[in-house]
DNA sequence: GTGAAAGCGCTAACAG
DNA sequence: CTGTTAGCGCTTTCAC
C-alpha cells in the first residue's frame, strides 16, 4: 500500500506538496497538482487517516452511548446525530451500555485513550461520578437523560410538564382513576414524569393510589405487559393508564387485549415518545411526541462546538401531545 | 496530557519498558513494574490508542453498514456483532447507508483510509461492483443480504425455503388465494422469497395473480399499509397475505383494522423476521424467525478471522416458522 | 530484563 | 509556490 512518500517520489515533488494537495488544494500550482493527481491514481494511493489523526491528535469519532439499541426512541436520535456528524466529517461510534457500568467503563476509556473526541450520552443512570470526572477533561453532552448537578450541557424536553399535560388530557376526558406505568426511578425522566402525573391529579384532588403506580425494572414490552397485569389484578380497576414509554404502553395494550378489555372505552391509554410503532397499534396510541431527530442533531452540534472549544448552553425543546384512538376512540 | 515519555522519565525507566508494561507485563521485572505503575497513577497517564494503531497499522474498528437503523431487524444483529467485537477488543462503527451510494462511498473510504479494519455489510443492494473491488484488498463479510457472484463470504438463511414454508403453512390452513407484499426486487432476499412464494403456490396449482403481488419501495410501516390498501381495493380479495417483513406485515395489519376485517378469519397474515414488535400486535403475528443475534455474532467472528488472515466459509443458518394468532386465531 | 533508536504516515512550521 | 525537517506517541527490533 502506497504512502505519501511514494506518491511524492512518483510525482517528483515533496511530501509537503502531496499533503497540501489534500488539505489545501489552492496552495499547490496547477502543474504540481496534475503530477500529484496522476501519481495518486497510478499508485492507487489512499491517505491514512490514522496517521493524520495522530498528527492532529484528534480521532474525528464521536462516541454515542445508548442504553439499548433496540429501543426505537434512540434510532431517531441517532439519525439526527449521524446527519450532523457526517456533515462535519465526523463519524459515530455507537455503543450500547445496557446500563452496565463495566461496559460503560470500556467506552469511557475510548475517549480517555483519544480514540474518540467526545461523548453524547443518553444513559447517565450509572456512574454519574465517572461522567463528571471525565467531563472535566473531555467534551461531553447529555441527550434526553441528564444528571442535573453535573454541570454537563444537555438537551432535553420538560418531562414533568409533558407528563402533566398527558394526564390532564385524560382527566379532561372525564377519567378520575388513572394508573401510572413508570420505569425505574434511577432515571431522571422517570422521576420527573411521576411528578407531572401527581401534579395533574392533585389539581383536581383526584384519588391517589399507590397500587396504581407500577415501576418497571426495564423498558421492554414484557414489562409493560406485566405492569398492566398487576394493575388489572388489583382491587379497583382504573379507567385510564399513563405509561412513560410507548414500549411499556404497547405491552400494556397487549395485556388489555388479553383481558378482552376495550381501549379506550374500558381503559384509556397514553404512551410517551411517539415511536413509529405507536401509530401501528390497534387502537393507535395517544402519546407525547419528543423531537427525537432534532434532539440528536442538536446534541451533535453542541458536542462538535464543545470540541472546538466553544461554550454551549443547555437546551429544552418542545414536546407535543398527539391524541389518537387509545384515548379518543374512533 | 502525559505521554509515554513522561511516564518513562518519572519511573526512571525507558519508554520501551513502559510499552512492555502494557503489552507484555511478564517481560518486565517486578521492580520496574511497580515504578511504572506509580508513575502512571501519578501522571494520570492514558496510552494513546491513536499512536498504537498507527504503529500497528490497524484501527481495531469494524465498519457495520446497515440500510436503516430504525428497522428492529438490525438491532438484534448489531447486538450480536457488538458482543463479539467487545470480546475481541474491537469496536464498531455503525453506519446507516439509507441505500444511498454517496453515503456508502464515504463509508467505504473509511476502510480504504485505514480508519476501519473491515466491513460487515447488510446492504449490498447498491454498488456491488465497488464492494467487490474493495473486497479484493480489505476484509468484508456480508450479513443476511449478499451478492451471490461476489465471492465475498456471507452468513444468511435460506430465504426461498423460509418463504416457501410460510406460504405452505397458509395453504395447509386451507387458503387458496394468497397475496404477497414484497419489498424492492433489488434485494436478493426479496427475489428469493418471491420464488419461494411462487413455488409454494405451484405445488398445489393454486391461482397466481399478478394483482396480488405488491412490491414496496421502502421497508416502512406505511408501505405495508399502502400495499394492503391496494390489495383490498382490487377486484378479488385474497384470504391470506404473506409479507416479506414484519414491518410491512404490521402496516398491512393496520390497514386491515381500518377496513374492519378480522385477522385471521377474513384475512390471515404472515410476516418475516420475528422482530420484538411482532408479538405485540393484535393479533400476534405469525412470522419466520431469523436467528438475528446469531447472525451478528457469526458475521463478527468471520470478519475478525478474515482480518487475521484466516479463510472463512459461507454459512447458512436455520430459520423457524413461528405460528401465532394472525393465522391460527385464538 | 532493559535501553537506544528506527520508524508507522502524516502535518505544519520554517526557510527559501 | 515548494522543499526540508521535526515531530504526533507509540511498538519493536537489536544489542547489551
Amino acid at each position: 500500500m502506497a504512502n505519501i512518500q511514494d506518491v511524492a517520489q512518483a510525482a517528483g515533488v515533496s511530501v509537503a506538496t502531496v499533503s497540501r494537495f489534500f488539505n489545501d488544494r489552492s496552495a499547490v500550482s496547477l502543474k504540481s497538482r496534475k503530477k500529484v493527481d496522476e501519481a495518486i491514481k497510478q499508485l492507487n494511493y489512499e491517505p491514512s487517516v490514522l496517521a493524520r489523526n495522530l498528527r492532529k491528535t484528534e480521532s474525528r469519532l464521536l462516541l454515542v452511548l445508548i442504553p439499548k439499541i433496540s429501543n426505537p426512541f434512540y434510532s431517531e436520535i441517532i439519525n439526527g446525530i449521524q446527519d450532523v456528524a457526517i456533515n462535519n466529517r465526523y463519524n459515530i461510534l455507537l455503543c450500547e451500555t445496557d446500563s452496565n457500568p463495566e461496559r460503560e467503563d470500556i467506552y469511557f476509556n475510548l475517549v480517555r485513550n483519544k480514540m474518540a473526541d467526545g461523548i453524547i450520552t443518553m444513559d447517565p443512570a450509572v456512574q454519574v461520578d465517572s461522567l463528571i470526572e471525565l467531563a472535566a477533561s473531555h467534551p461531553i453532552i447529555q441527550c434526553s437523560e441528564y444528571a442535573v448537578e453535573s454541570g454537563i450541557p444537555y438537551v432535553t424536553i420538560d418531562h414533568e410538564e409533558a407528563a402533566y399535560q398527558a394526564v390532564r388530557h385524560l382527566i379532561q376526558l372525564g377519567h378520575k382513576e388513572i394508573a401510572l406505568i413508570n420505569s425505574h426511578e434511577k432515571f431522571l425522566y422517570s422521576r420527573k414524569r411521576e411528578n407531572g402525573y401527581k401534579r395533574a391529579l392533585e389539581k383536581d384532588n383526584l384519588p391517589f393510589n399507590e397500587e396504581w403506580i407500577i415501576r418497571c425494572e426495564e423498558l421492554e414490552f414484557i414489562n409493560g405487559q406485566l405492569a398492566m397485569r398487576k394493575i388489572l389484578g388489583g382491587n379497583n380497576r382504573p379507567t385510564a393508564v399513563f405509561a412513560v414509554s410507548d414500549l411499556l404502553a404497547i405491552g400494556a395494550l397487549k395485556e388489555l387485549h388479553h383481558a378482552e378489555l376495550n381501549v379506550p372505552n374500558d381503559v384509556a391509554l397514553v404512551g410517551f415518545d411517539k415511536i413509529a410503532f405507536s401509530n401501528m397499534t390497534y387502537p393507535a396510541l395517544t402519546t407525547v411526541a419528543q423531537p427525537m431527530y432534532e434532539m440528536g442533531k442538536l446534541s451533535a452540534k453542541m458536542l462538535i462546538d464543545k470540541i472546538k472549544g466553544k461554550e454551549v448552553e443547555n437546551v429544552t425543546l418542545d414536546f407535543e401531545l398527539v391524541i389518537r384512538e387509545s384515548t379518543l376512540g374512533r
